[in-house]
DNA sequence: ATCGGACACCGGAGGC
DNA sequence: TGCCTCCGGTGTCCG
């Protein structure tokens, strides 16, 4: 599951290995292709297989950027420029390979979906085993209104005051603290494994009411949220189900998480207890975290 | 205006 | 072995 520190790993690599380059032709698989004809959205969206391919023909690369879970491939034609936004679901991958026998796993070269062939005769491939990602092409952030809703960048300087004063609406004030930190619109690029680090390190029950948690308490959690989102960047990520970076490489960041995926609590060795908030289990220690 | 809930997009893992 | 159920990030739609 590709959070932000994932992503940022992914566009970290990305970035250098795809700017400046020039897209020749896009493939399309099959599989998306016979979805696409049955009217399903499959991982391109707002367009089909040839308006994609033909929109695409000629673009350069000029930059590969993250904005929370969201690639952005920054993009020009013409003197035009053009976004395309690639987030990538539960197990989406990009890979920089000359042909795509090189994408070494198994798991992924199975599930290629979207093939950019680069007039230097280089492919980007996109592989998504669940293809629960997406591929999106407009020419600004405000054409996808989403895009313009969500939180600030978490390192951002805004980004705690818009925490604290998300949480004091009464909307989030009732939510649990867990579906809280984990809205895209309350804070960016917070997901299951990292809210759930977070919380068990600041010692706050996951479902606790937002409203029930004081104003110093928020401040701390966010911190740490930060913190742990800036070691796991730095640890390369967690290497949870399916990620990997454009290299095939995975990061290391889950050997340090001290709750996600925990039988036992790591502070005073109770056996860990899950619950489900917001549709999501949660995994936390009941003694330690109130 | 806002919110909650259902649904959509899927393969794989785990239970039986 | 094979069938069934559950899981999940995010957007949209409906009441």
């Amino acid at each position: 599951m590709p959070e932000l520190p994932e992503v940022e790993g992914v566009v970290r690599s990305l970035a250098p290995a795809a700017t400046g380059r020039t897209i020749r032709d896009i493939k399309v698989s099959d599989t998306i292709i016979r979805s696409k004809s049955e009217a399903k959205e499959a991982i391109l969206k707002n367009s089909s297989p040839e308006e994609f391919a033909g929109q695409l023909r000629g673009m350069t690369i000029t930059n590969v950027t993250r904005r929370s879970k969201y690639i952005y491939f920054h993009l020009e034609k013409d003197g035009e420029p053009y976004l395309l936004v690639s987030h990538l679901g539960m197990s989406g991958a990009w890979f920089a390979v000359r042909e795509t026998g090189e994408v070494a796993e198994d798991k992924f070269r199975r599930h290629i979906h979207v093939i950019f062939a680069m007039e230097d005769g280089g492919l980007l491939v996109y592989a998504d085993i669940r293809r629960f990602g997406e591929l999106r092409l407009i020419r600004e952030e405000a054409d996808h209104p989403p895009l313009l809703t969500m939180a600030p960048e978490p390192f951002d300087e805004t980004a705690a005051g818009h925490f604290l004063s998300m949480c004091k609406t009464p909307k989030y004030a009732g939510k649990p603290i867990k579906e809280t930190i984990m809205d895209g619109k309350v804070i960016s690029g917070c997901g299951n494994i990292y809210a759930t680090e977070a919380l068990f390190r600041t010692g706050i029950h996951p479902g606790r009411k937002t409203g029930r948690i004081s104003m110093l308490r928020l401040e701390g959690l966010f911190h740490e949220i930060q913190k742990v989102l800036a070691e796991a960047i730095e640890a390369g990520g967690s290497s949870i189900s399916d990620y990997r970076n454009i290299n095939g490489e995975a990061g290391n960041m889950q050997e340090r998480l001290r709750m996600y995926g925990r039988k036992n609590c790591p502070g005073c060795g109770a056996e860990t207890k899950r619950m489900t908030i917001g549709g999501r289990t949660s995994v936390y220690c009941p003694k330690c975290q109130h």
